[in-house]
DNA sequence: ATCACATGTAATAATTATATTACATGTGAT
DNA sequence: ATCACATGTAATATAATTATTACATGTGAT
C-alpha cells in the first residue's frame, strides 16, 4: 500500500515532469533505489562534481521524488543521506487535459506556487 | 482497450518526460483533447506564434503524444491537423531504476537512439 | 495583381538549464 | 598545524531550450 500524494497544482506536476527530463536524474533514482547514499558517496558513484549533483538533487527533492536526512556518522561527521520516495505517477491525455485547465493564456506571468487557491 | 506502446529506449522516455516539461505543451494537449485542430487555428487559440507552436508540436510529436495528418479543406487549402494520441504513462521508482540501467556513466557521449545494442 | 489564409523554415535573440571552478566551514585523526 | 573527508554555496561559463523576426511558398477569391 502506498501513501503517495499527487502534486497539488500545475507547478508541482511541472516539477515532476522536469525532474525526469534529464538522464542523470533518472540515474540518480536508479542508484538510490538500491539503497540510500550520502552526497559525496553519490557524487563518486555518478562520476560528477558535488555542486552539479546538488543541482540535480535539488530538482528531484523539489519534485518530491527523493528526500534527505542528516545523520552523524560513527566518526562524528555530519552526512546528508538521500533516498528515493515512494511515488506513482500516472499520466493520460484526459488527466493532462484536466491539468491544462489551470494553465492560463497568455502564458507570460509565471504562477506563484504558494498562492494557488480558488477563492478570493 | 488501449494499443499504446511504451518507448523502446532511454531516449524515448526522455522525450516523453521532456515533452511534458513545459506548461504550453500541456496546454496544447488540453486543447487538442477537446478536438483536433489545424496549426494556424491552434496558434490563435494558444496565443502564440506559429514558429513557436511548431517547436512545441515537434517535441510532442517526437514523444509520440500527438500526431498530424494533412487534409485539403473545402476551399482547397492544405491544412495540417493535429490530434492527441492514445497513451498511458506509468512511472514508479523501480521502473525508473530499471530504465537507469541503460544509462552509461560517465554521461558525456550522447547515446544514439538508433544504435542501442548491447554488444561492442 | 492583390488580398486573406494556409503551409513551412532559417536566422537570430533571449532565457533557462547544465556544468565548472573556486571558495568557505566543520570534524576527527596524525 | 595539516590531512582526509564531510558539508554548503557563490560566481561564472557553457549548452540547450524557448521565443521572435523575417522570409518563402501555395491556394482561392476579389
Amino acid at each position: 500500500m502506498s501513501n503517495y500524494k499527487s502534486p497539488e497544482n500545475v507547478d508541482g506536476y511541472l516539477k515532476v515532469y522536469s525532474g525526469l527530463a534529464h538522464p542523470m536524474r533518472i540515474k540518480i533514482i536508479g542508484v538510490l533505489w538500491e539503497g540510500r547514499r550520502h552526497v559525496s558517496e553519490l557524487a563518486k558513484m555518478l562520476e560528477i562534481s558535488r555542486p552539479l549533483l546538488y543541482m540535480h538533487l535539488k530538482k528531484l527533492e523539489e519534485a518530491e521524488m527523493v528526500s534527505s536526512s542528516y545523520e552523524i556518522s560513527e566518526s562524528g561527521k555530519s552526512m546528508r543521506y538521500y533516498k528515493v520516495n515512494d511515488f506513482i505517477i500516472l499520466i493520460t491525455p484526459p488527466m493532462l487535459a484536466d491539468l491544462a485547465k489551470a494553465i492560463p493564456l497568455p502564458l507570460k506571468a509565471k504562477e506563484n506556487s504558494t498562492n494557488n487557491s480558488t477563492d478570493g
